[in-house]
DNA sequence: AACATATCGAACTATTCGGTTCATAATGGT
DNA sequence: ACCATTATGAACCGAATAGTTCGATATGTT
């Protein structure tokens, strides 16, 4: 029944992320994809519609399959929070920061579906920290505090592709000593 | 003694700005430049040695020129800070955010210059900030507080790029509530 | 063996890119 | 009038861009 393909989508996108990741979506060429994912032009073409396609296709692909078990941890609670700011902070491979977030930066060079990911990715992710936050007697509303902690992870993602200042470690450390204190 | 120029610097600076403050600097071509500055490519190239170089000069001229006046009003405090967070949330002109956080994005594809301008600015907004932080009864030490202001300023700053999701204003009041309980 | 599918590289188009050079015109002061 | 300085636009370069097509080849199933 035909020769079999020997890749399939989500491969291509596990390799084609990083590129993207790293240096946005101007500045990464077809090249650099092919020359990363190992799949010729032909074959890209064969699997997705053109470039922006095969971006949307690799933002969808993170936002999905990025794991936050930790929020998900009980006891809800600081703790939680705490840990998955960690992971967060560590730039576990060469990926620093969040690819999302890095994606507010082109964020109107790009269709507004990458928008409506993104939102709905940081919707998620901010019910996630209010149900831990809610687990704490805080004096501030919850909806307050997780605002104001949303906010503060897209600036620790941002703040990351620096080599000097604070150390992100540290920075989550002075973080949780305000949360503590809410 | 010779005809006299009819465009300095500062002026192409001003207007270049702009660009690379919307569209990156990846994404951000000669030609855009010329347009916008109305100033030729022979031209261009007789003041600045290059695209980077340019791009250098205009983030220079961005946190050489950025007021932050409200930062210096006495008595210092809250209120300062807050109307300072306000005045960003605002994007008065087209420019959204900060062009110092945007250029986080791409730091690793800029010379080390470029990080070494922003660190100098943001260390000196985070003495302002700290200022002000000072001069108010909080229980947690300045420092801390500074820190997490800072960070959470980056990340309004590169949420403004979006449409969607709570708006910039509203985070600002979230974030000084919070600020207001330490 | 016949067939169906997939892979790959090459070729191709048309455009744009950053960057350089130069000749010409414009505009001033002396 | 002469001279110095600047502005301008066009030509040009080599390289790279995104995107498309096609044919040769490989690899499976039946």
């Amino acid at each position: 029944m035909g020769r079999p393909k020997n890749f399939n989508r989500m491969q291509v996108l596990e390799k084609a992320l990083p590129l993207f990741w790293k240096r946005g979506y101007a500045d990464t060429g077809l090249k650099d994809i092919e020359k990363a994912t190992g799949v010729n032009k032909s074959g890209l073409y064969s699997e997705f519609k053109d470039k922006q396609d095969l971006y949307l296709a690799a933002l969808r692909h993170y936002v999905t399959t990025r794991r936050r078990d930790t929020l998900s941890l009980e006891p809800q609670g600081w703790d939680n929070i705490e840990a998955y700011l960690k992971m967060r902070a560590a730039s576990k491979d060469g990926n620093k920061g969040c690819f999302a977030v890095n994606s507010m930066r082109e964020a109107d060079l790009l269709p507004d579906e990458a928008q409506a990911i993104i939102n709905e990715n940081r919707n998620a992710l901010k019910a996630l920290l209010r149900r831990n936050i809610e687990a704490e007697r805080t004096r501030l509303p919850a909806e307050t505090i997780t605002e104001m902690l949303s906010t503060f992870l897209s600036g620790l993602s941002i703040e990351i592709n620096m080599k000097v200042g604070k150390s992100p470690p540290r920075k989550v450390e002075d973080l949780m000593r305000v949360l503590r204190a809410l």
